[in-house]
DNA sequence: TCTCTCACTTC
DNA sequence: TGAAGTGAGAG
């Protein structure tokens, strides 16, 4: 038996493990397939054209294959056939005259990212929604052309901390708040052939970011609570429902299919560029932001100094109330050598009052000053070079574009929040060769893109978020250091792994997501029929476009229940423990292994349980009920960023590290066949390292020894000189006594 | 911190 | 022309 192995981009790479599915669905599928129909799967429905298909990674597309049919004829859990297979009707199982695609994502507007990211940017959140801006968009390439995608974006938590700006800083400022809702928002114009997709700059500038968490533009799936994967609430939404002073990671997904039916079975090609990376506020807290803000977004135009908007006014104004300080004070004290530090402050102030005004900052100024004082060039270029006295260090790290598997897509760089250039100071040499054994992960299930440096890069400054975490109370303020590394996840495992987490919902374009038959109204939907698509059809006839292609191929779900589903599960020997050896948990491990954010923190994340207890087990005597339903509460409590190749026996690792491997022995069958697999991979260039969990262990001590005190680094003459500057101001010039934006200097 | 209103902008 | 997107600033 031949198999069509157009889906799987690189071999190995492509899982159609969706994030909207359980990881037990393609069980589920390769049954259909087969025609072995687990009982509570009643009534699948194959989408048309074999969008559903069983495609196996080249190596062990055989034998595997072979299972298949051997384990349709004699009954046996397609289970055990380990993560490799996923569903595909036999029907497509023939070459055909499909073309293979090999999707680049190059994000836009990169350099504008850059800024921004650089000084650690934020967006704002309110409660109508607002716009991202930069506005998230991206160009495609290496898609078929005839053939359909569906565009995707979601925003996740970047790690499970909460953040507070401080000393111009971004510092960690305690543990997350609960995760809100995750919703997916899909592109207006999906779906859409590559060859549309390709002709022009896919964005998602609709898509609103909000702190409303009953905001009703959309509407919320609700799973039973006792399910063993998907318990909770699923919405879909046009905004994305943020918690303030929480970071976020924008993701990017290319799905091949036709119509919204087909996400299910749909390989997820993830993208995640770091620099996309955000603070969510309700408030802006860094000026430089702001000024960003206002001279690159065109809606804010009149608060830029050129032209006759409020920005000008209150520009003027603040430049004549310290024209008028600065002639009072000259009056008063004459011109004196004393005067020289607080011109300085002065100028601070001034610079803070004035963020248009980059010229401001003096030598005084930079000492007491060093983030405010300094003009935007000055600040790049300590921002990207070196440590300060006053500023943490800040260590340039430029990732090593390993075996990108799409070379051209998102750069894999890695940038330092300008804003917490606090971060400890990061030694990439040492990071780079921390972890010996991450580079020879055999299986490369994961498709993440980066080279290791990268994802060491990234991953100390989330790893400091966790590391702190875990060892509560110990200030990290490395921890704010967003230490990005670009990420770009190909694989369908990691893409669905990705998404699972953070994805428990869909965002519908607005149309649809105003569509009648969503209204807000809360939808009971089972995880079967979600992810077969019946509740999918039903709500087609309401989705317009969107699912216009719908077949209405989906019949009757009725019957399917969370008690059904969980036994059924358990006979399959996927509940509980033994769930660690599923896909899905190689999906956590690949998630992981990218130093993603591995979890809705908090959320419905369906997590092995295997591995959660271990989580619970090692944090103390977390309540194993609590694991269940909070896998990623627990799990990220202790090490949010646990990274590891799931077919790869890890290095031992101390403390945290012990957790990867609790889970691995069960992996090692499902690893088995992989390995093959991995050493195909390893020679092909698409082939990406995956980390091992050995790199917990270096991360850990590269945080541990490289923490850098923060903010108390700050020169307290600054503060003084600033607050009596501030003082003076609003007695001179009448002004009202706001803290003006000067928060840096007295926070 | 957050919410709301405002003046200003784009589209 | 008006809806909608901006940051400022007051509360």
């Amino acid at each position: 038996m031949s198999l069509s192995m157009r889906d799987p981009v690189i071999p190995g790479t492509s899982m159609a493990y969706h994030p909207f599915l359980p990881h037990r669905a393609p069980d589920f599928a390769m049954s259909a397939v087969l025609g072995h129909q687990p009982p509570f799967f009643p009534a699948l429905t194959l989408p048309p054209n074999g969008a559903a298909a069983l495609s196996l990674p080249g190596a062990l597309a055989k034998p595997i294959m072979d299972q298949l049919v051997g384990a349709a004829e004699t009954g046996i859990p397609f289970s055990s056939l380990g993560p490799q297979a996923h569903l595909r009707p036999l029907k497509t199982m023939e070459p055909e005259e499909e073309v293979e695609d090999d999707p680049k994502v190059h994000l836009e507007a990169k350099e504008l990212w850059d800024q921004f990211h650089k000084r650690g940017t934020e967006m704002v959140i309110t409660k109508s929604g607002r716009r991202m801006f930069p506005p998230f968009k991206v160009r495609c390439s290496g898609l078929d052309k005839k053939a359909k995608y569906i565009l995707l974006m979601d925003i996740i938590a970047a790690d499970d901390c909460r953040y507070k700006f401080h000393n111009s800083r971004w510092m960690v400022a305690g543990k997350a708040d609960p995760e809100m809702p995750k919703r997916m928002y899909i592109h207006p114009d999906s779906p859409a052939t590559g060859e549309q997709w390709m002709s022009k700059v896919v964005t998602f500038h609709k898509l609103k970011l909000t702190n409303n968490i009953s905001d009703k533009h959309g509407f919320t799936l609700a799973f039973p609570s006792d399910h063993a994967t998907w318990q909770g609430n699923y919405s879909f939404g046009t905004q994305t429902i943020l918690n303030s002073m929480h970071k976020y990671q924008p993701r990017f997904h290319i799905v091949r299919a036709n119509d919204i039916l087909k996400l299910p079975y749909s390989t997820f090609r993830t993208y995640l560029f770091p620099e996309t990376e955000f603070i969510a506020v309700t408030a802006y807290q860094n000026d430089k932001i702001t000024q960003l803000k206002i001279d690159n977004n065109p809606f804010a135009k009149g608060f830029r100094d050129t032209g006759n908007g409020r920005r000008e006014k209150r520009k003027q104004l603040t430049l004549q109330s310290m024209r008028v300080f600065d002639d009072r004070h000259k009056k008063e004290n004459g011109t004196s050598d004393e005067s020289s530090s607080e011109q300085a402050a002065f100028n601070c102030f001034a610079q803070s009052s004035s963020p248009a005004v980059s010229t401001v900052g003096t030598s005084n100024l930079k000492d007491l000053c060093p983030s405010e004082g300094e003009s935007d060039a000055e600040a790049d270029s300590k921002e990207e070079h070196g440590p300060e006295a006053c500023d943490a260090a800040k260590i340039s790290t430029t990732t090593s574009e390993e075996p990108c598997r799409d070379k051209g897509s998102p750069a894999v760089k890695a940038h330092l929040f300008a804003a917490e250039p606090g971060g400890r100071p990061r030694d990439s040499g040492r990071l780079d060769k921390a972890s010996p054994d991450s580079r020879h992960s055999p299986a490369t299930i994961s498709s993440s893109t980066r080279g290791l440096g990268a994802e060491e890069r990234r991953s100390p400054g989330r790893e400091g978020a966790a590391t702190s975490k875990a060892e509560e109370g110990r200030a990290l303020p490395g921890k704010e250091a967003f230490a990005p590394l670009t990420v770009q996840t190909d694989a369908a495992a990691a893409a669905a792994h990705l998404g699972q987490g953070p994805l428990p919902g869909l965002g519908f374009a607005p149309g649809l997501a105003g569509q009648q038959f969503f209204n807000g109204h809360p939808l009971f939907l089972h995880p079967g029929q979600f992810a077969m698509g019946g509740a999918f059809s039903s709500m087609a006839a309401g989705m317009g476009p969107l699912l216009a292609t719908v077949s209405g191929a989906s019949t009757g779900v009725s019957g399917l229940d969370s008690t059904a589903m969980a036994s059924a599960a358990a006979a399959q020997g996927l509940s509980g423990a033994s769930a660690a050896t599923l896909p899905f948990h190689l999906q956590q491990h690949v998630l992981a292994s990218q130093g993603l954010a591995m979890s809705p923190f908090g959320s419905l994340f369906p997590y092995p349980y295997t591995y959660m207890a271990a989580a619970a087990a090692a944090s103390s005597a977390a309540a194993s009920s609590s694991v269940h339903r909070h896998p990623f509460l627990n799990l990220n409590s202790m090490r949010p960023r646990l990274r590891y190749s799931p077919y790869s026996i890890p290095m031992p690792v101390p403390d945290s590290g012990s957790l990867l491997t609790t889970a691995l022995p069960s992996m090692a069958a499902a690893a088995g066949p992989l390995d093959g697999k991995a050493a195909a991979l390893a020679a092909s260039p698409a082939s990406v390292a995956v980390d091992s969990g050995s790199e917990l262990n270096s991360r850990s001590s590269t945080l541990s020894s490289s923490s850098v005190s923060l903010s108390p680094k700050l020169c307290p003459e600054k503060e003084a000189a600033t607050s009596e500057l501030q003082s003076i101001q609003r007695l001179v010039s009448g002004l009202e006594a706001k803290p003006d934006r000067s928060r840096s200097g007295s926070p």
